[in-house]
DNA sequence: TTAGGGTTAG
């Protein structure tokens, strides 16, 4: 008789791995199990719970809770599949419950019930308390519970108890290790990161992917670079997820040079664009952040599934390439896709509308997006409609807008307050934005220069040296402006302001004076008051000569072929006088010169830009 | 029974 009870059990166990597919499958089997007698037996509930909680959306509450109360007397495995099924699915309470319920009840835990416990706990008071258990029942010196608590603490943010009990556990293996440098990646502390994986025996490619992604998240793009190299060196096989942090360092890049080496590796492998939903959006974005929206807009295109992240770069490239329309059109084709938008989609929207100045078009979709669509508005979003109209002008509506907001306004909000202010010369708003920016953000250096620069074009230059003083006193240091140039040969050149350091810079020099003699011959008159100091008007123009971007300029009309686009990076927002200089470049040289800046793209062709001179 | 993932504004 036990014989053949064993053998249903075991038929059992076997239809339910190659049945349970659904719930109406599950409840199908369990009604076969209960047939053959087989509802009490723990080990076929066991497996039937477990093959539940892996199935996705399932009422978890209420079924494997009925299938667990038939059995008379559980066995510590049951009873650690229903705690995993709640530490899953939910409520975390009942599955503490269990394990209380099963110690009362004189069943001991097993190294299972631990790592089910631990598995999706985030409370660091309940997660310290069991490790307390699990120390006490003897079983932290499992590998999968020492693994599980790792993971515990890292989820509650706790590293360095984390740490701690890696460096005691007896055994490890690659999963307590990589959990930690991702741990520490995700923390910022790549050199931590960087030890750890030094010290790890057998690199496998989850380790190798965990470093390259950590350096492209922490943006450290030449690192996440350098360590895919040394990972295809190694022989590890690239996949989609190494592909996408490596396309993401070429993004932070932005050098075209990177975007097609990087291109061709991933359409030559298994996950090319085109059936590659992840890849193709890592892409588009990657593009757009390389001044070549045409380029993304053609993987975006060529791709045979997109999703919400294909979607939302295209709609923000477009938007940061001054391509308004395009972006909103976009929007509504993805309706039509029947692709629902998430926030990030929306923040692409208004920012599209910002800068086309298109204010009716973004306060009606702000004024549905909850509605229609399902996103409710967030801070972030509020600070894009502060945007929009403070941009537009509306500078007394902006206000408004933040100072009604139904969440407390972010350093976000205030500071597109603040720049709206800054762009139209409005000093008393500015001050408002920058109270409480100088609260919200003390040692935002961008703040205070935004503030300043708005006095200084006010005129109020007793204002000016007071906010100079507070930068002083807080030993805040304006970051040099600093342009890169993309040479014919690929290379990228860097200037910084006032740049005297470069071997040829006596001919870079003679290059720009010569422009910008022939710019004066066809009304170009330098903006004196971009520049933020109340020095004589001699002093004001040697310093706008020595932008960092006109350097950069002359190096592109120097060393790139006729015809060819001129692309430079900047690392502060452009400044006025410059934009005026590129723009009339533009039509006198007959070349397209894109700017990338701290904000955005500038696309300059026959002497308009693409921003409209909004920015 | 635990580990690596793409989109975001001033």
């Amino acid at each position: 008789m036990v014989g053949r009870i064993r053998i249903l059990e075991w038929e059992a166990v076997r239809i339910i791995e190659s049945r349970c597919t659904t719930l109406h499958h599950a409840k199908q089997v369990h009604a076969h199990i209960y047939r053959n007698n087989l509802h009490q037996c723990s080990y076929v509930i066991t497996n039937l719970l477990r093959f539940l909680t892996n199935l996705p959306h399932l009422p978890v509450q209420s079924y494997p809770h009925l299938l667990f109360s038939q059995v008379h007397s559980p066995n510590p495995f049951l009873y650690s599949a229903l705690i995993r099924a709640y530490a899953r699915n939910g409520p975390l309470f009942q599955s503490i419950r269990l394990y209380s319920s099963m110690l009362n009840n004189n069943v001991s835990p097993v190294s299972f019930t631990f790592s089910a416990l631990f598995s999706s706990l985030k409370n660091p008071t309940l997660g310290t308390q069991l490790h307390l258990h699990a120390m006490l029942f003897g079983f932290v010196s499992d590998l999968y519970v020492g693994n599980t608590i790792i993971h515990m603490y890292v989820k509650c943010g706790l590293l360095s108890s984390a740490r701690k009990v890696f460096d005691e556990m007896p055994h490890r293996d690659a999963v307590s290790w990589t959990e930690l440098i991702v741990a520490y990646a995700k923390s910022g502390d790549m050199d931590s990161a960087r030890e750890l994986f030094d010290g790890l025996p057998g690199k496998d490619k989850f380790a190798w992917t965990s470093m390259v992604t950590g350096y492209a998240q922490n943006a450290m793009p030449k690192k996440a670079l350098e360590f895919f190299l040394r990972l295809q060196e190694a022989g590890v096989e690239t996949d989609e997820i190494i592909l996408v942090g490596v396309i993401s360092a070429c993004a932070q890049l932005g050098v075209s040079g990177y975007a097609s080496w990087i291109r061709g590796i991933a359409e030559s492998s298994r996950f090319g664009s085109v059936n590659n939903v992840l890849v193709g959006s890592a892409l588009i974005d990657m593009y757009s952040k390389c001044g070549n929206v045409e380029e993304a807009y053609s993987v975006f295109k060529g791709m045979k599934e997109r999703n919400v992240f294909s979607y939302s770069s295209m709609i923000a490239g477009f938007a940061v390439h001054g391509q308004a329309r395009a972006a909103i059109k976009l929007f509504y084709e993805m309706l039509e896709a029947g692709i629902k938008p998430n926030h990030v989609t929306f923040i692409g929207v208004f920012t599209a509308c910002s800068h086309a100045g298109m204010v009716e078009q973004g306060q009606y979709l702000f004024g549905v997006m909850e509605k229609y669509y399902g996103v409710a508005p967030t801070a972030d979003h509020y600070a894009c409609m502060a945007d929009l109209l403070g941009r537009a002008g509306q500078l007394e509506k902006a206000l408004q807008l933040v100072q009604t907001m139904p969440m407390e306004p972010n350093g976000g909000v205030w500071g597109a307050l603040l720049g709206a202010s800054h762009i139209h010369r409005n000093p008393d708003v500015a001050e408002i934005a920058s109270h409480y920016l100088f609260e919200l953000e003390p040692d935002n250096l961008g703040n205070y220069l935004l503030l300043s620069n708005t006095y200084a074009l006010a005129g109020r230059w007793d204002d000016v040296s007071r906010v100079r003083k507070l930068m002083r006193e807080k030993q805040l240091r304006k970051n040099p402006g600093c342009s890169w140039v993309e040479a014919k040969n690929g290379i990228v050149h860097e200037f910084f302001a006032g740049d005297v350091k470069h071997p040829e810079i006596n001919e870079i020099k003679k290059a720009l004076d010569d422009l910008l003699q022939r710019l004066k011959a066809i009304g170009y008159q330098p903006k004196l008051n971009s520049v933020p100091y109340d020095i004589d008007d001699e002093g004001k123009r040697l310093l706008l000569m020595s932008h960092s971007e006109k350097l950069a300029l002359a190096y592109g009309l120097l060393n790139t072929d006729a015809g060819s686009t001129i692309k430079i990076m900047k690392n502060l927002r452009i400044c006025e006088d410059c934009h005026i200089v590129m723009c009339a470049a533009s039509k006198d040289t007959g070349r397209k010169i894109v700017v990338r800046d701290n904000m955005r793209f500038h696309h300059f062709l026959n002497g308009t830009c693409s921003c409209s001179n909004f920015w």
